[in-house]
Formats: C-alpha cells, structure tokens, sequence
DNA sequence: CGCTCCCGCCGTACTTAGTACGAATATGGT
DNA sequence: ACCATATTCGTACTAAGTACGGCGGGAGCG
C-alpha cells in the first residue's frame, strides 16, 4: 500500500477514482450530459474504456460522484452573520455553480445517494435557519421555498437558447411565425415589447425574486437573534 | 381517408401520430422516460418498431410531442377574475400535473420546439397577468418567480423516495448510518425531530410558499387587484 | 538473480437502443 | 382485375454500457 519511493513507479500516475471523476466533469461540462459516455470519459482520462471499471461500479456512480462534485463548489451559509445575507450569499453561489454546471440540475434533486458535499451543503442550510431563530416547521417551509425558487431558475435559465443575441433572434424568428396567426397575442406583445428588446437579461430577474422571497420569509421569521445589522423587512 | 364501411377494413384501426404520443404518455408514465424506447412504445401501440417512423421524424419529436401534452393538461389562467386566484389555481394545477407526469419536469423548459398547448399555456399566463396590470417588466419578473418556485417544487417534490412510509424509513435508515458520526448535526436533528414524524407531508410546504410569493406580488402589484373586466393592453 | 503472484489495464464480445433502407402488404380508385 | 399509394415491418448498422477473462510489469520471496 505504501509506497517507500514516490520515484519509483510512476508508471504514468496510477489514474484513480478522482481523476476518473474529474474527467467525466471535464467531458459534461463541455459537451453536456448526453455526451459522457464510458468511452468518452476514457478517451478523456487517456485509458481503455473497461479501466474505468476499475474505480466505479458503473455509470451512476459516476453521476452521483460529479452530483456530489458540483455542491462542493457551492458557497456554504455561515451560522454566524445574518442569516439573509447568508442564505442571499449562498443562493447566488448556487445558482452560479449550476449555470456553469447545466447538466447537474435535473440530478441534483434525484440522486438518491448523496454524497458528502451534498449533506454538508444541507447541513448548514439548516444550519442557518436553525440558528437565526426559525422553527423546525418554519425551517422546512423556508427552505423548499428558496431551494425551489433557486433550482427552478436555474433550470429556466439552463433552458434558455444558449446565450448571444444571435441565437435569440432566431428563436424569435421562428416563432413569430407561429404568433403571426394571432393565436398568441400577449404572448407575442410580451415577447416583442420586453424579452426580444436589445438590454433583456433574464439572468437579472434572478435577483428580484430572490429579494422578495427572502424579505417575505424576514417577516415572517421571529425577527431577532443575529441580526442587528442592517434593517430587514422591508415591505 | 373517409372510410365508408367501419365494418369493411378495421384492419386494426391504421396507428396515427395522437396514438403514437398516447402510447409514448402511457409508457412513460409507467416506468419513466427511461422506458421510453422506440421499441417499448412500438410494443405498447402493437406494431413494429419502425412502424412508429411513419407518424414523427424521430425519438426526439416524440419528446416533444408528450410535453405538449403535458402542457394541453394542465388549467389555463381566465383573463377574467382576479389574477391572484387564477394563478394559484394555475399553479396548483401545474403541480399536480407534474406529479402525474414527473418524468415531464427537467423537459418542460429545455425544448426548444414549443407546441400549441405550450404557447397556448404562456400566453394565457402573460395575458392574465398583464390583465391585472402588472407592467411588462413586473410581468417578467412575476412569471419568472412563479414558475421557478413551481417547477422548482415540483422537481424538489418528483425526487423524493416514490412515496410511501415504508419507503422514508429505509431511506432515513441509510441515512442515519453517516448521521451517527456526528459531521452533520443539524441535519440529524431536522430529519428525525419533523422530515421523518409520521405526519410530515413534504407536498404539503408547496401551498405555504405558493401563497408568500403571491402575497408578496401582490404588495408590489398595481393595486387594482381583480381586473373588473379584460383588459386588452394592447397598444 | 530468477520465479511467481497480484494489481492495474484493456481486448473482445454480448446486449440494448436509435434508426436508415428498402421490401412486403394492403387499400382504394379506375 | 390492376396499379398507385399508403402502411407496416424485416434486416442491419452504429453507438453505448458493461461482463469476462487475459496480459504485462513490478514487488516480494526464495
């Protein structure tokens, strides 16, 4: 197991479970999850298919190792500060890491074998609310509410054309077509007034709902234990 | 196309694109998208597998397809009444319509190929918000909200163990195993003092947050609450 | 110094899935 | 009765997951 001289026998570094994980995050970040295939992630780590059999059982092991690689890049809520600065500090961290990490969203929330990262990440979520005075029910209902509300942009904002002002026009292009019968009104209104307008970022409306479910849930938390800082609730 | 005598030639009644999509719905509702292979639903429609490529061009328009009728089942907000209890009644509708059809949820905002229900869908939610007399931006940023807290649920709500107390016992068991070193205290507290009480219902936390996000909306709102009549908004 | 055993690696091959191609069959019109 | 058209399917090719067993080289032993 040990090994005397790290000189000795590099044949060309062992692989390892870790660099098998590493790879295939590699492989879906840049082709999406279709396109981590057992034979993608070999090329990739530069071995024969069959080696990664070595250090995963199988392909959902795989999955629930990057699931669990992707909430370790996530900020964690600290149990002393605010918790609304917290929470706020964390959801954007979420969001951002699935905006680099698309493919996780729909796994996120379906993996049955959370790993570490995963339950550290829950951890002190709870945590957080726990400690800023929420009740256990109180708790539970905050924290569906955010995760929803987060997870669910991110997968509005995953599903969206891919991004550049090219792309959006075509998109709008072909639907026009459809609208052009009149069957669509507001829909085209909307669409024509506000979404297809050159500055429209749908990124941005993360921020406003983000606000207002977390002041919402500031008045109706006991407003008390660490937060004296700045004035919440603002209604 | 018209047949004159039903009793002529039924040889079996001639397959069509809806059959093809209600098998693909029936399949898939049974054993997840997974079990939705071309072969499956040509079984489950009775008839070979290439059979199916007479009616749509590929697997991925049979996707397409089935969303759409996800959509086509679920409640339209009317442009008439107040906007606040059309879109609850909307949304719990949305809700129950992914809990029938989980499989549906990551695929709902990531086709880039729109149906008519789907449009059908946006438009009615567009109209009855402008209708209330939310601006365009205040539009945007309330059906951003909403449907991100909605799908966000209903995909939050789609990966919990299929249901069932016999099922939330194992899942806990497994659980407590990694529990029992003490790395997450919160979590152990949180799940054993409320998630695994017999009474716990998760679905039941969709209402509490569905209601602090319209509430909340409607504090922002233009006052004008119930739309006395329609109001085009047209320009 | 050579033999052997083990560990990491992979070649081969079986299974399932999507689907291209064109043949087989049926149906209605003349 | 016969053909054009519309349906249906048989065959087969490609890609992916993965079971099985073999190979080769270093480590420890004699």
């Amino acid at each position: 197991m040990v090994r005397s001289v790290p000189v000795a026998t590099p044949r060309r570094d062992p692989l390892s479970r870790d660099r098998v994980l590493d790879g295939a995050m590699v492989v879906a970040d840049a082709g999406g999850l279709d396109s981590l295939t057992i034979r993608s992630l070999a090329q990739a780590v530069g071995v024969g298919p069959m080696s990664i059999y070595h250090y995963v059982a199988n392909k959902d092991e795989i999955i629930d190792g990057i699931v669990d690689l992707v909430f370790g890049e996530m900020d964690i809520p600290s149990p002393d500060g605010d918790w609304r600065t917290q929470m706020h500090r964390r959801s954007v961290s979420v969001r951002h890491v699935l905006r680099r990490h698309p493919w996780a969203i729909p796994l996120l929330q379906s993996r049955t074998a959370p790993g570490p990262a995963t339950l550290r990440h829950l951890d002190a979520v709870i945590g957080c609310l726990r400690g800023a005075g929420f009740s256990v029910e109180m708790t539970a209902h905050a924290y569906a509410l955010i995760d929803s509300y987060v997870y669910g942009f991110a997968l509005s904002e995953a599903a969206l054309p891919i991004n550049g002002p090219e792309t959006v026009a075509d998109v709008a292009e072909a639907m026009m077509q459809r609208f052009s019968t009149g069957a669509y009104p507001h829909l085209l209104q909307f669409s024509s007034e506000h979404v297809m307008k050159p500055g429209y970022d749908f990124g941005a409306e993360f921020e406003f709902g983000l606000n207002l479910v977390l002041d919402s849930l500031a008045d109706r938390a006991p407003a008390r234990r660490t937060a004296p800082k700045r004035a919440p609730a603002r209604r």
